[in-house]
DNA sequence: TATAAAATAATCCAAATGCGTAATTGCGGG
DNA sequence: CCCGCAATTACGCATTTGGATTATTTTATA
């Protein structure tokens, strides 16, 4: 089997050791070194000669925390699979450690069973390793996402054709070749949106589709 | 150990042969009844004497599909969670069940054990049980989620205001008017504005400030 | 304080736009 | 079959806008 690539990231000595039991039965395992907060991390990593294929990462330390630690590291070395393991399960820190990069998220307290299993995730099926409480949150992120209602569209299909180009920037002549008509009858189906929307101008037509959630 | 009640909707026999045989050895399980498309499980839901904690369900069902009667379930009875068992992993599959109400989302090839373990990530913990591959798409909707404040907002504080009179659809008379300045002056903005941008029209110029997120 | 950058202002021209009006075509429901 | 409706095509006119150019004043900053 494939040699594992590990590198470990906590300010407490005993966390890193309990990690280390946790994975000492997973053979595969390299733990290539250990560091004891993002600037460490980040100074170790730069002359390290072999890349590490995952870090875990604490996100609670001194000098520099785990999530800017990230946020840099992943920049450069995008192929660097971060997980947070983490006693943080706030909304506020989630996500922000999701979004500067990390591909997973642990609480501290996970089995080794659990570890290993992230660790396949990662490796195996370029998966995302969360912990269920973790993973509900990201659902109930997701689900929150686009809840408006958008009341009723009231542009016909073609008028909807027609938006969507100007939204691109075009204009009418562009409009009317892409979409083989007269560039009159562009114009005349701009009045009719302008109509329907109560609006005046490209500029407000556009804006407002965008606001509604009726083109991107 | 308390009994979980569940239901399984699925238009193929076989599949639901398949899971009541994964279920099996998991004693606590208790299986209500099963389903062949959204149309027969919202019958027999509204019929039924006691409510399933858990449904599993497929997507792709002729009559009505998973994802609609995720959607019309979930509003009638919340505390019904809700697992989509099914061989979509497209984005768009995803994450229309997500936020219709799904409270976690396996692909059909997962080991029982892993069943048993969404189980209990529902039960238990209150989890979101997911496959890994589904796991690593909500990641990466999170993380696409905010604006990349990747690149600088070329534009001085002058130009954003005048932008962002713009994009409420106002004219360039009008803008002067609001800034106190004179017409002259806003299209020299203007032209400022589109050179830095690269672009050649308000629309453009509008929904690619839009975009950036450098106005709302 | 020198000097660069931004903001202000103006003019001319050609192109694009908004607005009103009107005629034609195609298609589905009464 | 005719009606109504949406889509389409068309023209004219006044206004707005984009592009190029020049110039003065204010602000920032090295």
């Amino acid at each position: 089997m494939e040699e594992i690539k590990l590198v470990l990231v906590d300010d407490k000595a005993y966390n890193i050791q309990i990690l280390e039991e946790k994975l000492a039965p997973k053979s595969e395992v390299n733990i290539l070194f250990t560091a004891c907060n993002g600037a460490d991390f980040l100074n170790k990593l730069n002359v390290a000669e072999v890349l590490p294929s995952i870090v875990f990462m604490d996100i609670d330390m001194p000098e520099m925390n785990g999530i800017e630690a990230v946020l840099i590291a992943k920049s450069k070395f995008p192929e660097i699979q971060f997980v947070m393991i983490t006693i943080f399960d706030d909304d506020e820190k989630v996500f922000q450690a999701i979004q500067s990069g990390a591909s997973g998220y642990l609480l501290k307290d996970e089995s080794a069973s659990n570890i290993h299993r992230a660790i396949d995730d990662i490796m195996q099926y370029g998966g995302a390793p969360m912990s269920p409480q973790i993973a509900r949150k990201a659902f109930q992120f997701i689900q929150n996402q686009v809840p408006k209602k958008q009341d009723e569209m009231p542009l016909s299909a073609r008028e909807m054709d027609i938006l969507r180009e100007l939204a691109e920037g075009k204009n009418y002549i562009t409009i009317a070749e892409k979409l083989f008509i007269s560039p009159h009858t562009v114009r005349k189906h701009m009045t009719n949106i302008y109509d329907k929307l109560y609006v005046h101008s490209k500029v407000e037509a556009v804006t407002m589709a965008m606001n509604k959630g009726w083109i991107n």
